[in-house]
RNA sequence: GGCCCGUUCGUCUAAGGGUUAGGACACCACCCUUUCACGGUGGUGAUACGAGUUCGAAUCUCGUACGGGCUACCA
């Protein structure tokens, strides 16, 4: 019988939510929701200094708005709470001491000063004239530095009751290969001898993350511990605490998700900026800096679509379907079929992801987005019935949301400006005649529907000995400003009666 | 520098020893469309390199090169 399924997002509340962390969270969404499991969201704030406000809120409101919402979290509730690090301070440092106790970690009592000096001390032994490395906190240099290994039990335990600052180190094995199983990757081995021994816990009393990850996912039950590529060198780190502490046993099963690259490596909110795309999930304004990075929400992207793109940035089903729904993806997710090799974010492709969403979308899922950006833009829909049909005109043409202003706010109001270049230099005085003569055939018209009024234009024309190939731009001109936009007929069926004949008699002043 | 991970069209990827190496984005051409799109048809374009195993390698092994990540009392 296995245990119930439980995956976690553990992000710390530093800045807004990018590309590669909403996947991580898609993954372990999918994942959780394929086996039935819980998928909760524990916030790792450990480090007081890097504490960003509103990054928390961000956090939840970017899931919201994707639709990827925890079971468990500090908004959502839960009976592994708190789900947030800080507030589970007390629970690190005997953990700590245990390993300390056991002989598998110890207290450190070098100042930064020192530490510093470590660093960049050329190697004490050897000829080496270059040096291209900083020395680690490792097996090769522990007895040299001032800790509860150098120290006497006495100097120690000193130390310790008159309150100096320490922090708790691992004490990494010197000769043991840790090895384990990639749910992505296979079999990944390291070599204890060549990792440090990392901190962890600070001198602050707070934990590290290497400490608060293991110890948060033993309490909190965790079966599947998902993250991004970058965490994979200190997996033997966790790997070995989870042996001294919980039992290896007990861990739970590790994937690490290939990176989300941009054009010059890593991801970074600065290639957004750079290259022109959004790299948060939505607007972020850091308070610290005052500076707003972009988000795809406010770009104009659907979250169907932004879910979609990046599912496929990593995993595909293994057949040659590229939308899904978020409930395809649960169906078919699978993590053996997520990719080892990192992917280059494509702009290009993730607009035609938008794109395919907003044809597939329907127009009465449209309207209210829709709705709000014509607001947004003081433009005045007092319509729903005309909003609609004018949705379904123009929504194959619009791949981003704001699309839908440039592609329909002709609709709604006069445009601003008329391409009068594309008219003139064709305009003559039998056109002219023609349009007047449009105008009073269109003032008498009983039907007013677009098969009538291509009918009418039809009949005038022929009358006129004009082909209609000639009148259609200026038309169209006339109507909407530009060359663009649906057909000219349906146009002015919406538009109505009165509204077409003003266009089209206004515009002749500005052709002749 | 050290360690770890990776490498199929420009990009995302399929092909779990035998395929004319498939699809999608982008790009180009044509068709449809009295605008712009949508749609349709077709085209350009890839197994990093070198050994080995095998009747046969994109696929397995090794090496090289290249790319990325990590190397904090950050996560």
């Amino acid at each position: 019988m296995s245990k119930k399924v439980r995956v976690r997002f553990a992000p710390s509340p530093t800045g807004g939510l990018h590309l590669g962390g909403v996947r991580t969270v898609l993954y372990n969404y999918l994942f959780a929701r394929k086996y039935g499991g819980d998928f909760l969201v524990r916030i790792e704030d450990t480090d007081l200094s890097r504490y960003v406000q509103g990054a928390e809120e961000y956090i939840f409101d970017t899931l919201k708005w994707c639709g990827l919402e925890p079971d468990e979290s500090v908004q959502h509730g839960g009976d592994y709470g708190p789900y947030r690090q800080s507030e589970r301070k007390d629970s690190y440092r005997q953990y700590a001491e245990q390993l300390v106790k056991n002989g598998y970690a110890y207290y450190a009592f070098d100042t930064p000063e020192e530490l510093e000096k470590m660093r960049h001390a050329p190697l004490a032994i050897g000829v080496k004239t270059e040096q291209t490395h900083t020395q680690q906190y490792d097996h090769t240099i522990r007895m040299k530095m001032r800790n509860s290994l150098t120290l006497s039990a006495d100097e120690t335990h000193k130390l310790l009751a008159d309150g100096t600052r320490h922090v708790i180190r691992i004490k990494m094995p010197e000769n043991e290969t840790v090895s384990f199983t990639d749910m992505i990757r296979g079999e990944v081995s390291f070599e204890t001898s060549l990792v440090d021994d990392k901190v962890l816990l600070k001198a602050d009393g707070m934990p590290t993350y290497h400490l608060a990850v293991v110890v948060d996912d033993h309490l909190m039950r965790i079966t599947h511990a998902f993250r991004g590529e970058e965490w994979l060198p200190s997996a033997p780190v966790h790997l070995l605490l989870w042996k001294y502490l919980f039992g290896l046993e007990n861990m739970p099963q590790w994937a690490h998700f290939p990176l989300i690259l941009g054009p010059a490596g890593k991801l970074s909110k600065r290639d957004g900026a750079k290259y022109g795309f959004p790299v948060f999930a939505m607007n972020w304004n850091d308070p610290k800096t005052g500076e707003l990075t972009e988000g795809f929400k406010e770009k104009g992207f659907l979250p169907e679509a932004f879910l979609n793109l990046l599912a496929l940035l990593g995993w595909n089903d293994g057949g040659e379907q590229e939308i899904f729904t978020k409930e395809e993806l649960i169906e078919k997710f699978s993590m053996e079929r997520v990719h080892s090799a990192g992917a280059k974010f494509d702009y290009e492709k993730a607009k035609w992801f938008n794109h395919e969403w907003i044809k597939k979308t329907t127009v009465d899922s449209l309207r209210s987005p829709v709705r709000n950006l014509f607001e947004q833009n003081k433009i005045t829909v007092s319509d729903d019935v005309i909003l609609d049909k004018v949705i379904g005109l123009v929504k194959d043409r619009c791949t981003l949301l704001p699309d839908f202003i440039q592609q329909s706010s002709f609709f709604f109001k006069a445009p601003e400006s008329i391409d009068v270049d594309a008219v003139k230099p064709k305009w003559n005085e039998a056109k002219q005649l023609f349009f007047a003569e449009l105008i009073r055939n269109y003032e008498l018209a009983i039907e007013w529907n677009a098969h009538t009024l291509e009918n009418n234009l039809k009949e005038i024309a022929a009358a006129n000995n004009l082909k209609p190939g000639e009148l259609m731009l200026p038309f169209r001109i006339m109507l909407v400003g530009g060359k663009f936009g649906p057909g000219v007929f349906e146009i002015a069926e919406l538009l109505g009666k009165e509204e077409t004949i003003r266009r089209i008699s206004s515009a002749i002043k500005m052709f002749g």
